[in-house]
DNA sequence: GCTTTTCCTGACCGTATGGTCAGGAAAAGA
DNA sequence: TCTTTTCCTGACCATACGGTCAGGAAAAGC
C-alpha cells in the first residue's frame, strides 16, 4: 500500500505545486507564446486559484522565466553523448537521436525555446552569450578534432550544428504542420524510426562521417 | 523631376496605406507573436492613427490573416525553380539559394509563418491542408522521379523536404542566436555565402545527388 | 456647384489581464 | 499548548487592450 494519504509536508507541498504550475506553465506559453499566455489559464490547467500562482512566482515574467531556464538545462544535458564518442558516427548519430527523443516526448519546451529566441531572447539574452556561446565553441573543436583525424570530410562545424539543431527541432516547432501534412495522424511509432534515419542517413553521408575502426 | 507632390488618388491612398499596416504589422507580429503585438504598436510603426488600422482592417485577426497569407503566397512563388530543374543537383541547389535568400532578406516573414503554425496554425489550417498538402505531394513526386531516374540516392522524398524546410527557415527563426553566436554581429556577406555552401554541400551529397549530364 | 463616396481620427467604452491584499487555515517549531 | 511560519484564496484594483463611433475633410462623380 502507498502512503497516497499521508499529510504531505512543507517542502512536498512546495516542490509538488512548483512543479505543476511550471508544467501547464510550458504547455501554455507554447501553445500561446508569451504574449497570448493568461496567468489565469495556467492557473486552471495546474488545477489551483491563480493568487496561488503569484504565491509561488510572483510575476508571469519570473515564471516564465523558470520554464525557459529548465528547458535550457534539459537540452545541455541531451549532448553529453556527444563528447565521449570515438568519432562522428557514433557522436552525431546518438546526438541526432537524443535531439529527436526530445522533439517528440517534449514539444513544447522545444516551441518555448523557439519562441524566446525569435523574440530576441528577452529573458535568456545572457545564457546565449555565455553558456551556449561556450557549449558551441566545445563542440565545435569536437568535430575539428573528427575532421582533422580524417574520420569526416572538411565542412563548417557551426553551420553543421546549425543543420543539427534546425532538423530535429523542425520535429517539435513545426510538429502541427507535419502532422497536418501526414493526413492529420500523430507520427507513428515507424514513421519516428523512418524520420530518424533519415535525418542521421543524410547528414552523416552528407559530411562523409567514417565509422571508427573498432565498431 | 518626379511626381511627388502630385496628390494622391483613392486608389493610391489605399494600396499605399495597406502596404503600410502589412508591413508594420508583419514586423510587430514578428517580433512579438499575435498575443503580445498590440495595433497601437502596429499605428505608431506604420505611422498612422489606430483608428485608421480599423478602418482598413476591421480586427487584429484580419491583419494578421492577410500578413500570413502573403507569406505563404511568397513561400509558393520562390518554389517555381525547383519543377524545371533537370535534376537534384540544380533543383534542390537553387530551391536551397532562394529559400536562403528569403530567410535573409525576409525574416519577420518566415518568424510569423513559424509562430503560427507553431501556435496549432489557428488561421491558416485550410492552407495547410489543401495548397500546402498539394504542393508537398507534387514535390514529393519529382524527388521520386529523380530518384527513378537513378539522379540520387532512395530517400524518404518527406523527410528531405523538411531537412530542407527546417535548415534554410532556421537562419531565419534562430537568427537572433545565429547573431549572438556570431559574436553580436549579423552575418557578413561571405558568411551568407558560406552558410547556403555548407547546406547544399551537406545535403546535395547527402542524399548522393548526381549531376546531370549536360549541365 | 452640388452630392456622394471615401478617407480620417480623437475620444470613448467594455472587457480581460497581471497583480495585490487582508485574512484565514494549518503545519512546524518551542 | 502556544507561537511562528508557511500556505492558501476570494475579492479587489489599475491598466491596457481591441474595437466603436460621430463627425469632419477631401476627393470623385455628375
Amino acid at each position: 500500500m502507498t502512503a497516497s494519504s499521508r499529510p504531505l509536508s512543507r517542502k512536498d507541498i512546495r516542490r509538488e505545486n512548483e512543479k505543476l504550475i511550471l508544467e501547464a506553465a510550458e504547455k501554455v506559453f507554447a501553445e500561446a507564446g508569451f504574449g497570448g499566455a493568461t496567468m489565469q489559464l495556467i492557473a486552471d490547467m495546474a488545477g489551483l486559484p491563480k493568487a496561488n500562482l503569484h504565491y509561488y512566482f510572483p510575476t508571469k515574467e519570473s515564471l516564465y522565466r523558470q520554464v525557459v531556464q529548465a528547458i535550457f538545462l534539459d537540452w545541455l544535458k541531451a549532448a553529453d553523448i556527444f563528447d565521449a564518442a570515438p568519432g562522428p558516427v557514433e557522436g552525431l548519430g546518438a546526438y541526432i537521436d537524443a535531439k529527436m527523443e526530445i522533439s517528440r516526448r517534449h514539444p513544447a519546451g522545444s516551441k518555448v525555446w523557439a519562441s524566446e529566441v525569435m523574440h530576441r531572447a528577452p529573458v535568456i539574452q545572457d545564457y546565449l552569450e555565455t553558456t551556449l556561446m561556450e557549449w558551441t565553441e566545445g563542440r565545435m573543436d569536437v568535430i575539428r578534432r573528427w575532421i582533422a583525424e580524417g574520420k569526416m570530410d572538411t565542412v563548417d562545424p557551426r553551420h553543421l550544428l546549425y543543420m543539427l539543431w534546425a532538423t530535429t527541432q523542425h520535429y517539435a516547432d513545426f510538429g502541427h504542420q507535419i502532422e497536418t501534412l501526414n493526413g492529420g495522424h500523430p507520427l507513428s511509432d515507424a514513421q519516428w524510426v523512418a524520420a530518424k534515419e533519415s535525418v542521421k542517413n543524410i547528414i552523416l553521408k552528407g559530411i562523409g562521417a567514417r565509422p571508427s575502426p573498432d565498431g
